[in-house]
DNA sequence: TCCTCTTGTTCTGTATATGAACATTTTACT
DNA sequence: AGTAAAATGTTCATATACAGAACAAGAGGA
């Protein structure tokens, strides 16, 4: 079912977005005990709420629902040519292109990465790591 | 509200496919009272039924609540991609996951960003944007 | 007209969401 | 550790909304 899987979305892009149960349910106007509710699937949210909940986000509906069916038709593509080039895949990856392709700014920056030359790339890799331990600590 | 959008659509769909309402229903497995009423909007189907409906018609849940607000600049990115670039999409797309695979400590970094609050994320993208753009004029 | 297919509506039992109040857990600070 | 405040979880009563069955209405064909 996928009102578990909605449950812990809901849950995990609050605490993404360093939000309270109350400072989310002011968002949307609803009562805080239903956002713990939601969260703990004792309770599925209608339509009107996930829309809400997707647009508080930045998120999609079926990002939020898990609804996978995109996901799946992607990593069939990938199984695709992947396999017909006889290579290894990884399900990973499908995760990552999807952070991608809803983050323009990020999917550009990493077009121009792949154009710099290859010292460069493993710097600004190594930079990028240095960067995420700082923030992580924050 | 967006309930009036789903029952429009539903039925819009629907009859794209040369589907009855019987038919319909027999696809969701509910009886065929609801989907009149849901085309009617006199009852708003619940988040199970809606992901069905997307499967069976498809297209993305978003598509079906007519939820296409949650982020314009992505459906312009994808505009772009598709119209203007000489390269197909999925084309672009297998072009970043080689990339992603070829380097796993980037592989890496893009799982932790993923994982830091959106604001922090955000602040990375350009951060990331700003360090490319000095290693360019290098 | 009669029949069939399709769609719309009413009625009823059941299920589920909601908000307020109360309970518990976690956090922050001394 | 001890305490207060904040955050989260749960219970309860009320209200709403759903699914399905039965019935009604309209369109089209023989």
């Amino acid at each position: 079912m996928s009102s578990e899987q909605i449950a812990h979305n809901i849950k995990l892009f609050r605490e993404q977005n360093d939000w309270t149960q109350k400072e989310l349910a002011e968002k949307l106007a609803v009562s805080r005990s239903v956002i713990a509710k939601w969260e703990n699937n004792s309770v599925t949210p209608d339509i009107e709420a996930l829309i809400k909940l997707s647009k508080v986000f930045g998120i999609t509906l079926d990002h939020i629902t898990g609804n996978l069916s995109f996901r799946e038709d992607l990593l069939k593509d990938f199984k695709r040519i992947y396999s017909s080039k006889s290579k290894s895949f990884d399900e990973e990856v499908v995760e990552l292109v999807e952070y991608i392709m809803i983050h323009p700014t990020l999917k550009e920056q990493i077009y121009r990465l792949k154009s710099l030359p290859m010292k460069k790339q493993l710097s600004i890799h190594q930079l990028l790591s240095n960067m995420i331990d700082q923030y992580e600590q924050i």
